[in-house]
DNA sequence: GAGGACCGTTTCCTGATAGCGAACGATTGG
DNA sequence: CCAATCGTTCGCTATCAGGAAACGGTCCTC
């Protein structure tokens, strides 16, 4: 086993570390596993039948994929957190005006994560993050609606853990036009995010914060023909910061 | 570790021990967490900060609770799913027409799962099991639909794993009486439930099957004073029924 | 403000075990 | 019909998962 400092339990590691293969792929076979992670096929036959008793993974003739009942422990996740609960009527009411898809991102190890989304069904064309996935911070409006209200020192702790990967030609890779372009965020109270991360999507979002922390952000996202010059600017922009401030009142009332 | 025949890795029964725990109790500490599992502290320390690494468990100022990684794993399990993806649009029409919560059941390791709902909107009232929530078969609609398509075998190991714990006094908690009732809904492609998991939950669900077998089944749920008599034995049956075939049709055509 | 109780964390040790390699049936396909 | 490949089983052994105890910090309490 890798002895990093990180792991103290190395077969925990091993184990998601198939958990993660078989979410890629979909379903896959104990050789496949095997030779994806570098592992004796014994060792992956176990944990996969640990898996399997523990009813994470379902042995289907031969073959094995990941079992539903990982949807039961992230919707327990996501239906635990208050601000989830008080943002979804918050965003389903935003998507029904702004005709748009809506988002509530929260921030995670140094990534993005989309806890709700609303208005799925107005979005057909372009392709968006799942519901659950990881974005970068940088890259994403709701992301720099969060950092534009973290310290210097969170801002560099998360670039040091993620990096400023670049994602189309438009997203931010320097470290200094990041910092002003957060300066501005912070200024505005508002991001935007134009083809940054995904290059026919636009975005704008705003930050929600509880007692002088950002806790999360909220942001309306369309394909560039959809939303752009005083729709994304002026309208949806108001919407969404007011939206924001509605669910901040809202937090401190509970 | 117990080294039981059925979890040959056992830290990772451990793990999910602690995950398990951490998703009932939403958020906890160390010490917590070493009682309820009866572990030592520094071997749950040692877990979550394995879990931690790995992006599963969030640490907040000396407590820990899941991460929202889970919610990206179980949207991804669902998503990857062809029956999902063709039912969902199946069942938000239904539960548009019905006007009534309609929800895809699945089953897995003797239990069924909600994979999908629709309608969310129209049941304020009663308590439904949430998404990815795990029932029992033989107390519900569509549990009781696809126990109908098993064989006598299948229902067997079904029973002799889960039993037939009663919910309400409604339950059907003998053996004999469920096979006569599997029998009454093989032969109409047709559940009824009538209190028999939650008291005020009245339920009518038809089973989805491919090349012979049962892979899931659609129901329709309500309060018992929004559903009972001829709209729920009729209507809403027909509608039911006609949505699972539509669903098996487009199955086949792939 | 001193004491104590509790917390999360760290350290060190040791018996249990995670991972390996090899062998075994079952299945497949040329 | 045999060769290849699959999932599974079986012992073995170096590793490590788990335990006990001590540590440093924080929060009450008196």
């Amino acid at each position: 086993m890798s002895n990093d400092e990180r792991y103290p339990v190395g077969s925990v590691r091993t184990t998601f570390r198939i958990v993660e293969a078989l979410e890629q792929r979909g379903t896959a076979g104990v050789t496949e596993l095997a030779e994806e992670i570098g592992l004796s096929k014994s060792s992956v036959h176990k944990h996969l039948t640990t898996l399997e008793s523990l009813d994470y993974v379902v042995r289907d003739e031969g073959t094995y994929r990941l079992g539903f009942r990982f949807l039961g422990v992230g919707n327990r996740v996501r239906n635990r957190s208050e601000l989830v609960s008080i943002a979804k009527p918050a965003i389903e009411n935003l998507s029904r005006t702004a005709g748009s898809v809506t988002n509530l991102m929260v921030a995670e190890h140094g990534y993005g994560v989309y806890a709700y989304r609303a208005g799925e069904q107005f979005e057909t064309s372009s392709y968006l993050p799942p519901v659950g996935g990881r974005v970068y911070l940088h890259a994403t409006a709701g992301g720099k609606a969060i950092l534009s209200q973290f310290s210097d020192e969170e801002v560099e702790t998360v670039l040091d853990r993620r990096g400023l990967p670049s994602l189309t030609e438009k997203t931010i890779t320097d470290e200094q036009a990041l910092r002003r372009e957060l300066r501005s965020v912070r200024d505005r109270g508002l991001a935007f995010e134009r083809g940054e991360h995904l290059p026919s999507v636009q975005c704008v979002a705003a930050p929600v914060t509880a007692s002088g922390r950002p806790v999360g952000a909220i942001s309306v996202s369309g394909s560039i023909d959809q939303m752009s010059g005083k729709k994304l600017e002026e309208d949806l922009a108001g919407l969404v910061v007011s939206t924001a401030n509605a669910i901040e009142v809202t937090l401190l009332r509970r």
